[in-house]
RNA sequence: AGGGCUAUAGCUCAGUUGGUUAGAGCGCUACACUGAUAAUGUAGAGGUCUCCAGUUCAAAUCUGGAUAGCCCUACCA
């Protein structure tokens, strides 16, 4: 028996079949029944599970699970060991706010060891959660061995990758790992370095309004400057830019582009009338001078007008490269020194410098910007700050770590936040509060040093935790060089199939072209310590591979005296592992080759970097499991949010790349964000955040994994309804549903067992089976060529059209009669054959994608042969759809001309309801013909082949093909512009009335000699019947529908005996109408009573066996005692009708 | 700020190398059909294919520009 059921409820069906995966292991078996030695190789990115799951978790992972689910039914085996992000600053914050600590507290108010401790312990806070989610959703991945990236093991990997960057050298000889110190951006909230990932995640560039200032730089009469000036008393400043005055105490130097313009003007200052020249890009002139101006005389202005009209003269012109070398006075002198005096304060040249915003000469403050280092590093510019006696050509800069200005600017400005954002609420907000940039600005205008302050509006980097502005600061940091890698970087990107491939090529591309060097420090607490050791003065440094390596480095540190013992080996001793994290780590000093004591850089590296190395970490290679990672890499394919892009997918690449020289990934799908459904980001703030669990108890997990990826591709970004989870439900599992219930109904009816020993050849069966199995072997093969492409939202739509348009609405519709009438005979068994290897291999299809339903489906479908098949070692031993094999493309089950036939047939019996439709014919009414205007040779061919199922459809009695020789049709011309514009170009428009307006002879004629010469603007062009487009317009006197080149006429003429059988046929619909409210059984007899009626009572004498065979009624008998409700049988026939059951 | 992507019916989306009536589903309206019935069919309403210009006999489609949204890149002062 198969199941029957009476509603179709999603959910429970998740219920039933999760427990049955895990009551017979079928994800295990599912892995483990395949070969090793065919492995599709997948990586799972890990989840970091101190946050709950999200709806979008749900999205990502299904793009993960289908294609794993897909390759496990083409027979590979796909390992998913999944993984767990444990490290990193987000961790390291939650822990700080829930504890009410900020960073500097860390080691005082709480000790390190503590601290990590708490970590750890929040970063599986919600792994439950995760896991319910996995579960629920049907996302099979192997939860039971993760890889965690906090664990000694993980570590270790992540260390050896470390080393092999150490010891790995580029032609130069540079190593791969390098200590620098750069310009980076940091978040003196944080109190951290940020890395260029950190900075690009979404929305850390804000549009803010700062403070601007243009500052006027007194230039001082050298040589250098002496083309500069027209008289020795001049008062000349070169004008530059600032949006961070707060920087301008910093200047050491003033930037031109070499062969940039610029131009001397003689004016008066702006905010006090004072005569003054200044310098500026001579582009830049009409930003600040009003042309009208021009021609003022120059005297001073009266400073009192709101708006003065400021009278200027360009006195020269002066090209950037002839103006470096000039010197000027020091802007903002709170620190200085005979030395910097000399050597600082210069105008040099850049090629970064624009004409676009400011005067074309940059402010340039190295401490506080990268660009500004490298020009200044160029020109031998020493940098301003404070005096640092280890090493004096690197001053301490005049702002602090926490974004203070230094006490050296005195009482005005020392101890100041520069960014006003950094300080607390309750100051800012203050009514008399004014930002240090204002004050600087003010305090320049006041000293005659300020042109112009205004309020400028532009995007500027803020800390994606703290969410205040970072500062650019310099910083002793590791980078990876990556930009040495670059090339091959790009060259191996080329060889990875992205989907899309925008993204591989565009965005990823991109960014590996302008690659910079990759900042892995981070001056935190919880992550994993950077393993290298140096002596004090940096002279000796050691970097450190492996946990053996280190005990043994103990030992010796141990035998120096720089250590009383080792901590490894006493750990080991007990049974114990000694936590490679900070603070542990910190008290191992090493001793250097000359005998010095070597302490750790104290710096975290990047979290990117441990995901980067789950690769090798995951399997603790290269200590562990050499042959597991050997199988595993790199991975066939991976899956993640498309803002991975510089995150993981980079991470992973690059370190492939620089320690295997290999890609980590082959193929890489990148899916986009979840929206609301009006297109909104998801945020709690917004409150429109969609609960992953909420959706799956109410919808079911395939209902919403398959509109998650049917609706529209994953690479673009879903507007996320749950109507649209609604409409899939009953668009898709509903028809199928149904169409389950209805082979079950009538195959339990009927006793039948499929028989995989016993299949009756396709060639004995019906045309419609036929087509069917045509129809749906040509989906196999789309569908297995849309997934092998990763295209899954091309793949479950072809999956919902076949269901839909081809299996429930047609085959099913014109099959109907056939499952139900009479007993079992060929053509039934053919029907259930047929019907029954399209739900399974349609389940098949669906599985990967919608893995519930599916096997839900099929375990109904199969368990009552399970036995045999097992016995017989047939595919349908296997106890779930997901153990199976893949159903095989099979050309020779595929007949285009039969499906050209069929639609043919769709589409004749779509325009015949039509004409029914206007012409007010309900279809029970039989017709006596249609006509069909022949298209072609093989079309009377082609829709004999069909004709029985068009007429049946349509309730028609004969069918009819009219040709030109009928003299009935009245054909119709029309031009193919697709073959014609080509040949005429020109003349094409003229050529198409001229095609329009042929007349049938004319018609007749082309299609007979095959050719037509038509003069058309005196060019004389011959057309051939390929060059328009026939069609029949009308068949006059009979009622016609066209579509394209079919056309359909009716004959609705009607005559008695056409009568009374659209009256009996009325009369079967009322009584199965009774029946069916009755609740009878569809096997059950009846005794049908109507009221005496002549015309009816003609009816029965005509079609009594009919209407008795059709309604299963014993016996139909006419009294004039009928105890029923009154019945409209038909149109102007009413009467009392009672059906019992006999 | 630059780069990329997107823009088609009220909504969600198709639309092949340019080709003349721009499609589907949902929703709405009317009518049918029904021994699958929380289904189905037929028809109707609903479009300046975001806008402007160009190339072309012909543009939703190709090119340039604009606008809007999103993503990415970027301390250009």
């Amino acid at each position: 028996m198969y199941r029957e059921f009476k509603h179709l409820n999603l959910p429970a069906i998740d219920a039933e079949i999760l427990q049955f995966w895990q009551d017979n292991q079928i994800f295990e078996q599912s892995v483990a029944q395949r070969s090793a030695d065919q492995s599709f190789v997948f990586y799972e990115g890990p989840p970091s599970a101190n946050g709950k799951p999200g709806i979008h978790h749900v999205m990502a992972r299904t793009v993960k699970d289908i294609f794993c689910r897909y390759h496990t039914l083409k027979g590979y085996r796909v390992e998913r060991k999944g993984g767990w992000d444990t490290h990193g600053l987000p961790i390291e914050l939650q822990v700080e706010k829930e504890l009410g600590i900020t960073k500097e507290d860390i080691g005082k108010k709480i000790s390190v060891d503590d601290y990590n401790h708490a970590c750890r312990s929040t970063v599986m806070r919600y792994k439950d959660l995760w896991d319910d989610i996995t579960r629920r959703m049907g996302y099979w991945v192997d939860l039971d061995n993760p890889y965690i990236t906090f664990e000694n093991n993980y570590i270790e990997s992540v260390w050896w990758l470390l080393k092999r960057l150490y010891d790995k050298k580029t032609d130069a000889g540079q190593s791969f790992l390098y200590k620098g110190f750069t310009i980076q951006p940091f978040s003196p909230a944080a109190g951290t370095g940020l890395s260029t990932h950190e900075l690009n995640m979404p929305g850390c560039y804000k549009e803010v309004t700062d403070i601007s200032v243009i500052a006027m730089f007194k230039v001082r009469q050298t040589a250098a400057s002496k083309a500069l000036f027209d008289t020795a008393d001049e008062d000349v400043r070169i004008l530059a830019w600032t949006t961070t005055p707060w920087t301008l105490p910093s200047n050491v130097a003033l930037t031109v582009g070499p062969e940039i313009d610029y131009v001397k003007v003689q004016t008066f200052s702006p905010y006090n009338a004072l005569p003054v020249c200044v310098v500026l890009a001579k582009n830049r002139l009409s930003a600040y001078f009003n042309p009208e101006h021009a021609d003022l005389p120059l005297v001073p202005f009266d400073t009192a007008e709101k708006k003065p009209a400021i009278p200027y003269r360009v006195v020269k012109t002066i090209k950037g490269k002839d103006l470096a070398g000039i010197q000027y006075e020091q802007l903002m002198p709170f620190v200085t020194s005979p030395e910097l005096d000399a050597a600082a304060f210069r105008v040099i040249t850049g090629d970064f410098v624009t004409t676009e915003d400011g005067t074309g000469v940059v402010h340039t403050a190295p401490y506080f910007g990268a660009d500004d280092m490298r020009v200044a590093r160029e020109a031998g510019i020493p940098m301003i700050g404070i005096p640092n006696e280890k090493n004096p050509a690197l001053p301490f800069p005049l702002v602090d770590r926490q974004g203070k200005f230094v006490e050296e600017l005195g009482e005005e400005f020392g101890g100041r936040y520069v960014k006003a954002e950094y300080y607390p609420k309750e100051v800012s907000s203050q009514k008399e509060f004014k930002s240090t940039d204002l004050l600087i600005s003010l305090r320049l205008k006041e000293d005659n040093k300020a042109f112009k302050i205004e309020k400028y509006a532009h995007n500027y980097p803020h800390c994606w935790r703290t969410d205040k502005p970072v500062l650019y600061y310099p910083l002793d940091s590791w980078f990876v060089r990556a930009s040495a890698a670059k090339d091959r970087m790009s060259e191996l990107n080329k060889t990875i199939n992205w989907q899309p491939e925008s993204t591989g090529t565009g965005r990823f591309g991109q960014w590996l072209d302008n690659l910079q060097d990759w900042n892995l420090s981070r001056s935190r607490y919880w992550g994993v310590p950077l393993p290298i050791w140096r002596t004090e003065d940096g002279e000796e440094e050691i970097c450190v591979g492996s946990v053996a390596d280190l005990s043994t480095l103990v030992d010796q540190a141990v035998a120096a005296g720089v250590m009383t013992e080792n901590p490894y080996r006493l750990a080991t001793a007990a049974n114990g592992e000694f936590d490679l994290h900070r603070p542990y780590i910190d008290d191992i000093l090493l001793v250097s080759p000359s005998g010095k004591p070597m302490r750790r850089e104290l710096d975290l590296i990047d979290v990117w970097f441990d995901s980067g190395a789950m690769p090798y970490a995951q399997w603790h290679y290269p200590f562990e499991n050499q042959e597991a990672f050997q199988r595993n890499f790199p991975a066939d394919f991976i899956a993640e949010g498309v803002d991975q892009t510089r995150g993981w997918f980079y991470t992973l690449h690059a370190i492939a790349v620089m320690c295997f020289d290999s890609v980590a990934f082959k193929n890489v799908v990148s899916n986009g964000l979840v929206l609301d459904k009006e297109g909104n980001k998801m945020s709690k703030s917004k409150g429109n955040v969609v609960d992953p669990f909420e959706t799956i108890a109410a919808y079911g997990a395939d209902a919403t994994r398959w509109y998650m990826l049917a609706n529209a591709s994953p690479w673009d970004n879903l507007k996320f309804s749950a109507e649209g989870i609604l409409e899939t439900r009953n668009k898709l599992f509903g028809t199928l549903y149904n169409t389950y219930n209805f082979f079950a109904l009538y195959a339990n009816l009927d006793g039948w067992k499929a028989d995989e020993q016993n299949v009756m050849p396709y060639a004995e069966r019906s045309e419609l089976d036929r087509w069917i199995i045509s129809r749906l072997y040509s989906l196999v093969a789309e569908y297995r060529a849309e997934m092998d492409q990763y295209e899954p939202t091309r793949a479950a739509r072809a999956i919902e059209s076949f269901v839909d348009e081809h299996l429930s609405n047609w085959y099913v519709r014109l099959s109907r009669r056939r499952f139900w009438k009479g007993e079992m005979n060929d053509d039934k068994e053919a029907a259930y054959q047929t019907l029954w290897e399209c739900l399974l291999v349609t389940n098949q299809l669906m599985c990967a994608l919608a893995p519930f339903f599916s096997d839900w489906m099929y375990r109904n479908m199969t368990a009552s042969i399970r036995a045999n098949a097992i016995a017989n070692h047939t595919p349908l031993r296997h106890e779930s759809i997901h153990l199976g094999d893949l159903v095989l493309p099979d050309p020779s089950k595929i007949d285009r001309s039969l499906e050209k036939r069929m639609d043919y047939a769709q589409r004749i019996c779509s325009l015949a309801f039509s004409i029914r439709k206007r012409e007010k014919l309900r279809v029970r009414q039989p017709l006596q013909k249609v006509l069909l205007p022949v298209l072609d040779e093989a079309f009377i061919h082609e829709v004999d082949g069909v004709k029985d199922l068009i007429l049946g459809e349509i309730n028609v009695k004969e069918l009819e093909y009219v040709t030109d020789a009928s003299g009935l049709l009245k054909k119709g011309a029309k031009a193919n512009f697709k073959t014609l514009g080509g040949k005429l170009g020109k003349d094409m428009k003229d050529a198409a009335a001229v095609v329009a307006g042929l007349t049938n002879e004319q018609i007749s004629a082309i299609e007979q000699s095959g050719t037509l010469r038509v003069t058309i603007n005196g060019n004389e062009y011959t057309l051939t019947p390929e060059d328009m487009i026939l069609s029949t317009e009308d068949l006059p006197g009979w009622k016609v529908a066209s579509d394209g080149r079919l056309t359909v006429a009716l004959d609705v003429m009607m005559s008695d005996d056409l009568l009374a059988e659209g009256v009996a046929r009325d009369l079967v619909s009322v009584i199965q109408k009774i029946r069916k409210d009755k609740d009878f059984q569809v096997t059950d007899r009846v005794v049908v009573t109507v009221e005496v009626h002549p015309f009816m009572q003609q009816v029965v004498a005509q079609h009594g066996d009919y209407i008795k065979g059709e309604t299963l009624a014993d016996t139909l008998v006419f009294t004039d005692q009928v105890h029923a409700d009154l019945v409209e049988v038909s149109d102007g026939i009413s009467l009392h009708l009672d059906v019992r059951q006999s």
